[in-house]
RNA sequence: UCCCCAGUAGCUCAGUUGGUUAGAGCGGGUGACUGUUAAUCACUAGGUCGAUGGUUCGAGUCCGUCCUGGGGAGCCA
């Protein structure tokens, strides 16, 4: 007989008088002197655990049942019934608990059934999944998933799986980590001094990724409308609650689109992604609503039903200098918003999520589209209240020679770019396309504060455990 | 990288202007009790007070340095 989930058993599946196997760890123990005990058990198919009452008549009532504590890992053999009990609708009667894996210590075994300090979590990250919050975390973080794969599908887009090695600087963006194999103790050297990258393993220099942006720009003017999806990597040093060094990355990019056209997908997707997850995980946002974030649902309700503010960065800054605020930086057109400009035009001017786009030439990458005046360039930031930046896109440019003449202004080397160029060369095309952060959009979604609570196992300066 | 805050039991915390033997709740163990709901009650074990140097008759408490964690800023997604 094979088990069921534990999701199953509680919606009453497959019906009443069933007898039914579920497999799972056990959060609390409750006994009664009367001859038996409640049990609750849960294998993650769904935040609520399931209700095993176990009878005094067990054969191993006395020597295994009454020393299970939190952790353990059981197999409960049972009729599925409606609870005699108020809190559940349904319950386990069990004729047989096999203990799969005991908890060698329960003394120290960290997770308790209670609540513990997210720092604290993060130092058990391998055990933190046991707990309500990060159950309801990695259930969300897969719906979410799903759902970005689901939008792109249902909208004709091709995931594209762009290389995770590279051997091009893809924006200039950040310090990059190096991948080689050369032995650090011993490297070799060129006549003058130099590391002699021609003896690595690919020949050059190599990086992870920090972005698949420009490889993905290659099958889109082939494939119209593409998207890749997966593992970035930043060496930033820094130390905030919404950076990791290792992150996952959304990046459409939509050939013959223009800017206005990108921020309608932004918004579109980002709405559809929301309404995913609030249909596809009602008791982890009630579970969120409750415990990390008062509005978790209504606001991700009212970003749903309610258009993205759409305004040019010149009107962004005039209303930031109208705003009467204080700022620690003051605003002024020609330098980058700060995160408390950021903040005050989504959380207190407009209390929506904002869509900036046209931002002043010197403060953004190379390959962004030129304005006629060049005083500006295709790009857009979508802002919302909590998060600040949760989007950053751009026009792509598509001309040849403002873009070499570009790359001329920054000093980048173009040989590098040759590839990339070949694609202004051959069938150029207007396009478009933005980066998300996966983990920025579920700290959003869930109000989780820290973003090293919505990865797994988060990567940052100083840390790479587990 | 910069600024600020914090490190006391397995966890969450208290600990007075420096004072003798560092406390509580939860968790663990033992027992009582009950269709219980993070059950309840009683008893019990458990601490090199982050590390190091200093001030002092005396430091968990004051000072220096370092380590770790958190919040904020910059960079960005």
């Amino acid at each position: 007989m094979s088990s069921i989930r534990i999701k199953d058993a509680l919606a009453g599946r497959p019906g009443i008088g069933s007898t039914v196997i579920v497999e799972g760890w056990v959060r609390t123990r409750r006994d009664s002197k009367a001859g038996f005990s409640f049990i609750n058990v849960n294998d993650g198919s769904c935040f609520d655990s399931i209700q095993v009452v176990a009878p005094g008549e067990l054969e191993n009532y006395g020597s295994e049942i009454l020393k299970l504590t939190s952790g353990c890992a059981v197999a409960c053999r049972g009729t599925l019934v409606e609870s005699a009990g108020r809190g559940q609708k349904y319950e386990i009667q069990a004729d047989s608990i096999k203990v799969v894996g005991w908890v060698q210590d329960p003394d120290t075994y960290p997770i308790q059934p209670k609540q513990h300090s997210f720092e604290f979590l993060r130092e058990v990250a391998h055990l933190r999944p046991r707990t309500n919050t990060f159950g309801a975390i990695a259930r969300v973080r897969h719906v979410a998933a799903q759902a970005i794969h689901r939008y792109f599908h249902e909208q004709g887009y091709f995931w594209i799986n762009t290389p995770i090695i590279t051997g091009s600087d893809a924006e200039g963006a950040g310090d990059m980590f190096r991948v080689s194999t050369l032995d650090l103790a011993n490297l070799p050297r060129q006549d003058n001094g130099d590391i002699d990258y021609s003896k690595d393993f690919f020949g050059k220099e190599t990086f992870l990724t920090v972005s698949g942006q420009l490889n993905v720009e290659g099958y889109c003017l082939a494939l119209s409308k593409v998207y890749t999806f997966g593992p970035t990597f930043r060496a930033e040093n820094s130390n905030t609650s919404r950076h990791l060094a290792e992150f996952w990355m959304v990046e459409p990019e939509v050939a013959f689109a223009n800017l206005d056209d990108l921020a309608d997908l932004a918004e579109n997707f980002l709405k559809y992604i929301f309404a995913a997850v609030l249909d596809e995980c009602p008791d982890d946002m009630a579970f969120f609503e409750q415990r990390i974030e008062a509005t978790a649902i209504s606001r991700l309700k009212s970003v749903i039903e309610t258009p993205f503010v759409r305004l040019d960065y010149a009107e962004a800054i005039e209303i930031l200098k109208r705003s009467g605020v204080d700022f620690e930086f003051p605003a002024q057109w020609g330098l980058d918003l700060q995160t408390e400009h950021e903040r005050y035009l989504t959380e207190k001017h407009f209390k929506a999520p904002v869509v900036v786009m046209n931002y002043p030439t010197e403060i953004k990458a190379f390959y962004m589209r030129l304005s006629d005046d060049s005083r500006t360039v295709a790009a857009l930031d979508v802002l919302a209240p909590g998060i600040g930046e949760i989007i950053g896109g751009s026009q792509r440019e598509e001309r040849l020679d403002v873009l070499e003449r570009r790359m001329d202004e920054l000093r980048l080397d173009k040989e590098g770019y040759d590839w990339y160029l070949d694609l202004r060369r051959y069938g150029t095309v207007p396009h478009a396309g933005f980066g998300l952060g996966l983990e920025r959009l579920v700290n959003y979604i869930t109000g989780m504060a820290n973003i090293r609570d919505v990865i797994p196992y988060p990567r940052v300066p100083g840390r790479a455990d587990f």
